[in-house]
DNA sequence: GTGCATTTGTACGTATGTATA
DNA sequence: CTATACATACGTACAAATGCA
């Protein structure tokens, strides 16, 4: 028993390795955002690779967020600063291709926000308060609904950095504009605006108020509530009761 | 005022136009998984691009898990069923770059499979009660350490599929397996793996009695808590007080 | 099992529009 | 404004790998 167990050797293409080399360059921090990689030419020497392998391996980094090369650019591929844009974009197909229910994504969005809200009321600065406030006051000045729903989307913001953990606030946002985006038509044309949006302040305002007070479970509670008070009309009847098994 | 407003046109790349069109067959269902495209050479007359252009496309595609291509196929790229591959991939990506910590991580997972036993309480199905028991059994029958780590890894599944929520099990399974690929060495090496494990028997023993009793809050608490003891020691004690801050 | 036709992976050359110095 | 270097896109060619008769 035992002896050497060689590993299966799968046929790695050409493209993967200049990825994987370049990938490494990138998370180690050797090749930081706003810095340039060599020319696709240069790059074909470097790797002793043709045009076409380096390109394929160019598009894939730019898939996944880490470059971007414009046309005629003599300073060649840039690298990017971190966004989640990939990781919103694989979240979105997730929904599509995974059929996800808009039932699931709110419920996600009641864990993920009323867990900001909790650490929120527990590690918040001061300044974050102010703008968490500011932006209450915004939305009560709001002109129309889609200011209203920006400045909704600020207080959820502040609300997600002041939690301290930049999962989630990344997921947060990304989970969030999927969400939007499934049902933002449907949202423009509600019957009441000016009452929902009231009713919006007051559950903004109530959040605040706890998380001001430094009572994380209480805004918690009350995220939880104020999301399955907007979006559960949306949501079909029949999966209404896996979003209040989230209200305890 | 008004008059039309011309957007302006992005020039977008022949490729991406490819990758767009094909992303829709896909994620509309028009194609499913197992399905071929047809090959290179017949995509090109179908798109009028180059053949360097479909296979830039392709690998796009073939980065974002939609679909993958072998050397001399005749059939051409298969349409893969869906794998949360892609999104463990940019998560991953996101974890170095934005140099998520590990507290970060652990905090991140506390809120998941906590949110997941307190919905696995309510609507957990008898099926899934006795495949928890049964995990929790392999725990306790475990020979070897990483024999224990995959049944308890089981456990964890059952309850992420028992929420009911599909975006809540993918992301529990991909942040999992991001920080045991962090510090599996460390725990490899821990000192007194026995009571380790002992410990984690009992905790899970806990959580499976409350979700037993469809006590939510109990089983999300226990959760929450059996991570903190499980994860605390690999944590920097200065980012502890985060977690703890989930243990109101 | 063998050979054949087809496909992918890779290399190389060329033309064109573009961004920078 | 001009020149240069660049990315984009197209086309051809060949080796390796695959599926099928």
């Amino acid at each position: 028993m035992g002896g050497p167990r060689f590993e299966p050797v799968r046929a790695v293409r050409a493209y993967e390795r200049v990825v994987e080399q370049v990938e490494e360059a990138i998370e180690s921090g050797s090749l930081s955002p706003g810095e340039r990689l060599p020319s696709e030419r240069e790059l074909m020497v470097q790797f002793s690779v043709s045009r076409s392998t380096v390109r394929e391996a160019l598009r894939v980094l730019q898939a996944r967020g880490l470059v971007r090369s414009r046309p005629g650019d003599p300073h060649g591929a840039e690298v990017l600063p971190f966004t989640p844009a990939a990781l919103h974009k694989s979240m979105t197909t997730l929904a599509r291709v995974a059929e996800l229910s808009l039932a699931e994504l709110v419920q996600f969005r009641m864990v993920l926000d009323s867990s900001a809200s909790l650490l929120a009321a527990r590690l918040r600065t001061d300044g974050q308060l102010a703008e968490m406030d500011a932006a209450v006051g915004r939305m009560r000045a709001a002109a129309d609904h889609d200011a209203f729903v920006a400045e909704d989307v600020a207080f959820h913001d502040v609300v997600a950095r002041a939690s301290g953990n930049k999962l989630i606030q990344i997921c947060t946002d990304v989970v969030r504009s999927i969400v939007l985006g499934l049902i933002s038509e449907k949202l423009a044309a509600a019957p009441d605006k000016r009452a929902l949006m009231r009713q919006t302040i007051e559950h903004h305002e109530e959040v605040l108020a706890a998380v001001r007070a430094g009572d994380g479970p209480l805004a918690a509670r009350l995220t939880r509530e104020a999301m399955y008070d907007y979006y559960a009309d949306y949501v079909p009847a029949g999966e209404r009761p896996a979003l209040r098994a989230l209200l305890e």
